[in-house]
DNA sequence: CAGGTTATCGAATGATCTTCGGTTCGCTTG
DNA sequence: CAAGCGAACCGAAGATCATTCGATAACCTG
């Protein structure tokens, strides 16, 4: 079963996220790394059924190309003495909204942050935070954010549980 | 399964997932693994300057005591021909949250779900979902939220840009 | 202070990763 | 249609790594 060679994509425009075909060998790499990113490449070889030096360069491939993009651990936030959680959705300033790939950058930087959604509808994004208490919480949301002069306003829902489904593809 | 005080830690009854004191090797660890869980035990030990022996000692044990909860690695949705992600609000009837806990274990075994959100305040709960198309995505609201006696109301944004955070403690 | 427990280390062994040359397959070219 | 070319695959072998083990040190606890 052979990939279907590059040429045939040359000709489109296409963006720099440009889709690459995967066939059931890569599927079956994706679902294994998803579920479990230390797997052996031994024993991921055995699994999806190709040579121990195949199932290697297919590895590298799908990271080449960014169908992967990245392996990390999983690390409980409470470990970390994070235990409060919160979703918090933010506005911004209309005239504002052109630096908002700044904005979200220098969130994503912060510790307290885990994930942003940069969304379409009444609020521009939603940022997903992990604090040691509700203090933390609210220095972060009346020092970083309502202190930043493009938000317009924030709106803060605690979060009791969060379910990672990724790892079943 | 609750998710209680961030307050005094000696008096509870405690669960299994139980605060556990971490030292400077083990935020070490969690911090390199985080951001690159296929280091090699080798590199991991030299990075946090203890024995590899010592080091691979350190892991398991995180991973025993529930500090790490996995290893995945990161797959890009549109990779897989996922190319729209939302997030969904969903409200529940008043009479049906007691069950809520089985309406969040059905979501999270859909394939199109990412992730749920248990959230407090006017919604119920959050679900990331990534499908190929809106044909898909209406599908996902339609027959499998709204179609379910318990779901009270869904709100549906579309998500632009998705960041993780996480890979950096 | 003795006993017991736990964490650490270094070294040896066993397993794995990674590279390499050779082969096949499909597509293009002459 | 055969030769040429490129891409992907495989198996084997050396280099590298993971894992176990016994010994040692540090720490409570009684």
């Amino acid at each position: 079963m052979p990939l279907p060679s590059a040429g045939a994509a040359a000709a489109r425009p296409l963006g720099p996220k440009d889709v690459r075909p995967l066939d059931e060998v890569d599927r079956a790499i994706l679902a294994a790394l998803a579920a479990d990113a230390r797997v052996s490449n031994k024993d991921l070889a055995e699994r999806v059924g190709v040579a121990q030096s195949t199932c290697l360069a297919r590895v590298r491939a799908l990271v080449r190309d960014r169908v992967i993009r990245g392996f990390h651990a999983d690390v409980d936030p409470r470990a970390l003495g994070h235990d409060l959680q919160a979703m918090i959705a933010v506005r911004l300033q209309p005239d504002a909204r052109g630096a908002i790939n700044d904005s979200i950058a220098a969130l994503s930087r912060r510790p307290e942050v885990l994930e942003v959604y940069f969304v379409a509808g009444a609020n521009d994004f939603l940022v997903h935070v992990a604090t040691p208490s509700t203090d933390e919480l609210r220095r972060f949301v009346g020092d970083v954010l309502n202190r930043d002069p493009a938000v317009a306003g924030t709106e803060t829902n605690l979060i009791f549980e969060h379910i990672r489904a990724r790892g079943r593809l």
